[in-house]
DNA sequence: TATGAATGAGACTTCATTCAT
DNA sequence: AATGAATGAAGTCTCATTCAT
């Protein structure tokens, strides 16, 4: 005798989802209580056990971050045309969810997300498979590049990219802490960082060369 | 007429935060019990809090990895003779630290306090001081660089130190998640990524120009 | 929709009062555990939780004797029309009091409630707020004899009212302890005692005058 | 191999029995730890139990008023000369008990013994006997004033003496609650009282009533 | 569907007392 | 005699979950 459709349900389902966000971030998966939520979503205790059976599924709901795993890689994947572009928008879309304060609670319970897949198996995992994703579709991204002869032949196309994902997951942490995020700074800072490491090596000029060996002496 | 020595007694508490530590390590803050503590140390409830005042003594005590910060900060700061050592140094200790499988107890706390900190202001407050004082050590060390004409002179150390420790970040977390960390790939892969960062200025290429100022829009 | 009344509440609520009463009465509130009066209540410790806050609750909501004194300045003041009647009512409703066995419990835990008072600012606030109300209706009611020329009119009336609140005071903590109270008697001492029992027949001697002399060295 | 006189030890239980009384004035007897009470004596805490068994010693031993109650029976027994003058001596030596200051822990623990005698019997039954003794002696006493013609014959001295120890125990409690205790007030209006304040006028014989008239003018 | 009162296991912490030194 | 570290039973309170209405 479902009166509602399923619309209606999922919405509703959301609206708890959102109102466990802020509590979470405010103060954690194990310091927030389900009366918290309940407060917080305007639902009763009876209700919220209508769309979750546990706890450890609203958690586990809003540990995974597979929705902005699945924007980057649509983004990567998007960016057929030129390897360069492609890179440059990963970084750019990275940057711009970083620098977005509206997205500061999602950042600070992905973190504690972070912490919860050492203790949570499923969790875990699926936090583990959407970084392979992610990885996998960068690598492709970079092998595509060395190919065109765009990046370095002799980098590890897996390595770099999981690097480059502990890079990112690096800057999520120290945004979620800071609540703030210097775009400009780090797009340069790790442009300078990185732009080189995927240039083929013939690309270095020759004051450049010189420069370096120079260096050397 | 003490039964113990001061140098006893901080052996025990060590004793104490040990164990503490594997169990955190296995079930997170907040799943682990003070019974956990208490049978994994062999110490009695009472005993327990003739040492620490509050389970959160605990979680404080090992969720400030001032110990790891410390001794990256001695590394960089020892490496004096040329910035280009200081700086594989740098990346060889980070390195051998995460490919060390003993201390994956402490990784897996580490990531804990992360998550932690965002809930627990005294905490957050010295994981950011940790991290600023590594911040800046690495800054000192870049600026270094730039007047010996090794480093390109126009990165703005701070912004490229903080991407740096965020990339750390990020390899603690994959690696606390994984158990296991493969340090030659990951060297090799870091070397090709930031290879080029650092290297004196080459000009961008046209093409690379063009996508930087689509990707703007 | 709420299952229960705030009438239903409230009777649940009372009902929990009445058993920590009796417990208090038999143990004293510290050596009362929550676990006693839930026990004696019979509903379940985390019902007793949505009706208390703390314990201290309890002993806060029982120590204050309130709803007697209150009875008590009802009294003195609906006797309206003559201040020896109101005497003789006062007198007697106390006295009345005093011999109910079915108020035992409440007494034992009023005489609690006096060292409580001592330790818990709040409570002490209380007791001492209904002292002078009861003081002050009394004194009053002195003062309303002297107009009259019932009562002497060189007496304090503060000072009276506050000796009779005393000597209430003090009949309730012998009654407590005895667990029985012989109205008959002690009615008629403080009779004979109010009323000069003993009083030199004649005006103060020269010896009596010397002997307080000498006391209050 | 006793080191210490036996004078010496029972100055050291003095000494505990002091910062006891000073610990259980300000927070209780359930609410004072033997911590707090071994901080404020200065010896340790296995020291503490060489001098007493449990806690309950040490409350027991402070719960019983008994010395006030031997300085009460004293100065009545020893007033023997004239009934009047030992009744004086009585309010007089209660009185000033009650106005000194240095007496509030004191008193304020007397309090608390009261309450403690609901539910250790060993306590109550010595504050009862005390009592009764105390009593024992007023009632005496009246009776030689009976005898002597000084006190109505019609009264009976049990039931005035145990009026007269609940107010004294009453005036005790509201002191203890206030910290302050007007003598002068309160020894006018007790005198008032006794000596007829609220006593109708008619009921005066002639003497009487001449000797207030001269008191008006 | 929705409610919110009820439950009870289990968490953290305290503290009187003991005992090896 | 004196110390103070150690003990563990027991207390207060929380909270995820259930269920009658």
């Amino acid at each position: 005798m479902a009166r509602f459709t399923e619309a209606q349900k999922e919405g509703r389902r959301q609206e708890i989802l959102a109102a466990a966000l802020r509590c979470f971030s405010r103060n954690g998966f194990h310091s927030t209580t389900i009366a918290d939520i309940v407060r917080e979503s305007g639902v009763s205790q009876g209700t919220f056990y209508l769309y979750f059976e546990t706890k450890d599924d609203v958690i586990a709901a809003l540990a995974d971050d597979r929705s902005q795993s699945d924007a980057l890689i649509n983004a990567v994947a998007g960016a057929e045309a030129d390897p360069i572009i492609g890179l440059t928008v990963l970084f750019e879309l990275h940057g711009r969810a970083l620098a977005d304060t509206q997205r500061a609670d999602e950042r600070r319970v992905t973190v504690q997300g972070w912490a919860e897949a050492l203790r949570n198996d499923s969790i875990r995992q699926r936090l583990v498979a959407n970084t392979l994703r992610v990885q996998q579709e960068i690598a492709l991204f970079i092998e595509r590049g060395q190919k065109t002869g765009q990046f370095r032949a002799d980098a590890e196309p897996q390595g770099v990219a999981r690097a480059l994902i502990a890079l990112f997951r690096g800057l999520t942490l120290l945004t979620a802490w800071d609540g703030a995020f210097d775009i400009a700074l780090t797009a340069k800072s790790i442009e300078d960082m990185v732009r080189g490491a995927l240039r083929p090596l013939g690309a270095l000029g020759d004051a450049e060369r010189t420069a370096r060996e120079e260096a050397r002496r």
